[in-house]
DNA sequence: CGATGGTTTGACTTACCTCAAGAACAGTGG
DNA sequence: CCACTGTTCTTGAGGTAAGTCAAACCATCG
């Protein structure tokens, strides 16, 4: 699963900020010299902040860029027909957003920052003939597709053939291996979406995610308040989404 | 979805079967020139030959190549720890297979026969190699993986937000979308797979399945023994798949 | 022919959903 | 700092779609 290894590439982007790569998947397993290093650079100079709520691109935009989330996370959703909502994921700090679009030009769904966000925007053009050129670059590419597509099939296993407290018990502890990635606390952490959201994602009721969290609490695995989450049980919580 | 457009490019296999691509999704929509297709064809001259059963490769494998499949049908699972099966898809002629593989660079899931089907091999260093060479092809490769990302992130919404019958129409129109992209009817074909895969495919238990059908039949909506099927009111189908 | 594995049918159970009503919370403006 | 309003979250009661279990049925196929 863990794709992280090779050398680690430092960008610096124009404002210190943009392209400090340490996190960001594209570039962390390439090993390029200084003058390619400037130009993937230059792809990724574009940055936009996102206040909650705001969205990144809607459902049937033309799709022109990837983008990278810098700060905060969003969640990307498709709708029906009859406007219902089906969450398809959530993405923090590092992760590649827009991925899904590269098919048929345009965005099969909705991105939507679930609080004050910064991305950093990768015009896709620019990005495919630079891959041409940079062989680490293009399979780079294609692993984060492949990895999307293997993340979706773990999904669909967990969503047919997993319970309810199957599936919580597996979405908090992929929630937990994506903050340990960054650096940050594995067992202590803050959920960025609404329990709305996180039950719609694991195909349940609102209701039955609040009933399960009771339960998790009552048998002591963890402790929350708000989006605040402790996990006290890692252990057992692993165990439960085995 | 449809991205069968341009050019079609005619190429002959050594034993005049292999390479025909009309069918097939990667080189569909090139436009290359005679060398170009020497080049091409010279990655899919391995055919195999799956016996009904045949395992094409493990979960676990080695990742080397992608296949297409040329005649048959396979279908691909992921085996849970305790070796209960989630199958991911059904591949019909002219489809892909190993995409997901790219990623971690072993096999997440298992490939097997669903009948008497022979299937292409594509080394992927070579095609990998190659696509840089040719940019059509490159892109085309990212497109394929990101419409199984849109299959699955469809397939996804089908299983949380639909009901059971939804779900049967909703796959019974997909079989039948692909049917016809092949020129095959459109109304009258044959599943490729058992009930229990079916079932099993749209997360639910093979009973509810068989009910489905006798329901379907009932209402005069399809006619079906074992695995042929009639859809007899594919507007009504269609409907219910929304 | 019986043996084997897939499929159907019926009776019963249950995990989860729906509905409805409070409770906690987050803004907003006084 | 406190009302006030709207939104999200929780809790309870009751219903139902789909699962489970078990038995009968039906195809192949040696």
């Amino acid at each position: 699963m863990e794709v992280h290894s090779g050398k680690v590439v430092q960008l610096s982007g124009p404002r210190g900020v943009c392209c400090d790569c340490s996190q960001f998947q594209l570039c962390l397993p390439l090993d390029l010299g200084e003058a390619d290093i400037r130009r993937l650079e230059a792809l990724m100079q574009r940055q936009r902040r996102l206040a909650r709520g705001t969205v990144l691109y809607r459902s049937g935009d033309r799709f022109r860029a990837l983008y990278v989330v810098r700060t905060g996370s969003l969640k990307t959703f498709t709708l029906s027909r009859d406007g219902e909502a089906q969450i398809t994921g959530f993405h923090m700090a590092a992760e590649m957003v827009g991925l899904d679009a590269v098919s048929i030009g345009t965005h099969p769904c909705e991105a939507v920052a679930l609080e004050s966000s910064t991305v950093c925007e990768i015009p896709f053009d620019d990005l495919e003939n630079l891959s041409r050129e940079l062989p680490g670059l293009q399979r780079q590419l294609l692993r984060l597709m492949s990895r999307e597509i293997f993340h979706d099939h773990e999904m669909l296993q967990a969503l047919t053939r997993r319970s309810a407290e199957e599936r919580l018990a597996i979405v908090l502890m992929n929630f937990s291996r994506r903050f340990a990635r960054r650096g940050l606390s594995a067992t202590r952490f803050r959920l960025p979406m609404s329990r709305n959201d996180l039950s719609n994602y694991l195909g349940l009721a609102p209701e039955t995610l609040s009933r399960l969290f009771r339960r998790f609490q009552e048998q002591g695995w963890l402790e929350g308040r708000g989006k605040e989450v402790v996990l006290l049980r890692p252990d057992a919580i692993q165990e439960m989404a085995n």
